[in-house]
Parts: C-alpha cells; structure tokens; sequence
DNA sequence: CTAACGTACAACCACATGGTTGTAGATTCC
DNA sequence: GGAATCTACAACCATGTGGTTGTACGTTAG
C-alpha cells in the first residue's frame, strides 16, 4: 500500500501521538528545544516518567536529543515532521477522496 | 491549548491509527462498507480478534455499524473523518510553521 | 576536590493491549 | 423446526505501557 511505506514507522509516530503528554512535548520543544529536566518540570510526575516519553518521541524519529554540556536538549526533528506531514497528508488525502466519493453517491441517491 | 480540544478524542484516535490491521480496516471500509466477518476473512488472525479492532475504530467514531439481515456492516464515517482531518490539520499546520520559523532561523545563522 | 545537577537505566507495579478459545443470542436458509 | 451463519462477549494469557523509586555516572559550579 502506497500510504504503508514503512508500517512500523507508522505506528510509532501514531503511537507516539496517542498520549496528551506527549504530544505537548512535542508542540512546545518545536517552538524551541528545552532540556530533558526543564520538560519534566513542566508535568505533574517523575523525572524518569518524562524522560521516558522523550525516548518515545525520539524513537518515532520526531525529536531528536544534543548534548550542551551536561544537559540534554530536545528539539522538534524539522526532517521527521516533513515525513510525518506528508505521512498524514497521505492519509488525509486519501481519506478525504473517499470520504468526498461516499458523500457524492449519498447525495445521487437522494 | 486549540488544537487540543478533546484531549481523550485525539488518544483514541491516533491509538486507533496505531496499528497496522485497523489503518487497513479503515482503508478499506472507506472505499466500500464490509461485514466483519468479510474483514475477519481478509486477516491472518480470528474473527473475535478483528471484531475487537472494529470496536477499537468505532470507539474512535472512526467507523460506524449498521445491521444488515444478520450481518453488521462497518463503514468509513464521513463526518468522524472530517474530524480527523480537521485534528491533522491542526497539527500539521501548527507543526509546518513552526518547523518553516526554525528553518528561518537557521538559515539566519548561517 | 567535592557537592550538586542532569541524565540514563534497571527493577518493579498496575493496568491496557492484542491475541486466543469458547459460549450464547439473533437471523436466515432449506 | 433445525442447521448454519454472523455477531457479541467473557475468560484467559503474554506482552507492552505508563508510572514509580533507586542507583550510577558524567559534568559543572564553588
């Protein structure tokens, strides 16, 4: 399936959408890149809680982590969101195509 | 935060996408409705299994049932995947421009 | 040098997920 | 009416998920 180039992929990137916290954290380390302890500050649990979110992220490919000094920041990954776009413009299109051809044979029927 | 109105909604639904079978459920159902057990037939797994993904979609309003005779067709629902475009859409605009004003940026800098 | 900080990771827990089999209720076909 | 079909759902199992605490290690600040 042209949409499915990389099914795994998909589902990380979905799966590392379906949860508020982390998608939060990714919408505010795109405005700009904050370190792992200034995200965790933000979120009523553990350091370990949100570091392990970041890796979630991280393995979708949709943040990235660089080293300054002994701090770890995390940035929104400019490529990886292209993928992700065109990713859900796929789908989006796709969907909206059917969802337009269901609608016209709903209306001829009327 | 805008694009977050409806927190539980945007989990389920990108926890619906979130796997391989049900983004190929969905495909399909958009294109034309189907009986579960046809989709049952066309996955490598038991009928309770994929019954159990049509509920996950469904419980994301992704899809709808209707009972025809003793079968229960499942269909692409028009106006849920308007929602999911318009959810999409949200992000994928929020995303783009903020990705586009880093690139700026770093282009600045250079 | 030492203390504090930032991070990573292991171990653990409760609960959700994705799969199974089995059972039971409607509906249709003959 | 009786058999076959379609669906729903419960019970169960293995594994994954999201959280916790504790520990270890590198880096920076005094």
């Amino acid at each position: 399936m042209v949409v499915d180039s990389g099914v795994a992929d998909a589902d990380r990137v979905f799966h590392a959408l379906a949860d508020a916290t982390r998608r939060d954290i990714l919408t505010r380390v795109i405005r700009s890149g904050m370190s792992v302890s200034e995200l965790a500050r933000l979120y009523p649990m553990s350091f370990a809680a949100v570091q392990k979110h970041v890796v979630v992220l991280e393995r979708a490919a949709l943040v990235s982590k660089t080293r300054r000094g002994r701090e770890q920041i995390v940035r929104g990954e400019v490529e990886a969101l292209r993928r992700v776009a065109r990713l859900l413009d796929g789908y989006e299109r796709l969907w909206r195509h059917r969802a337009a051809a269901i609608e016209e044979i709903l209306e001829e029927e009327q």
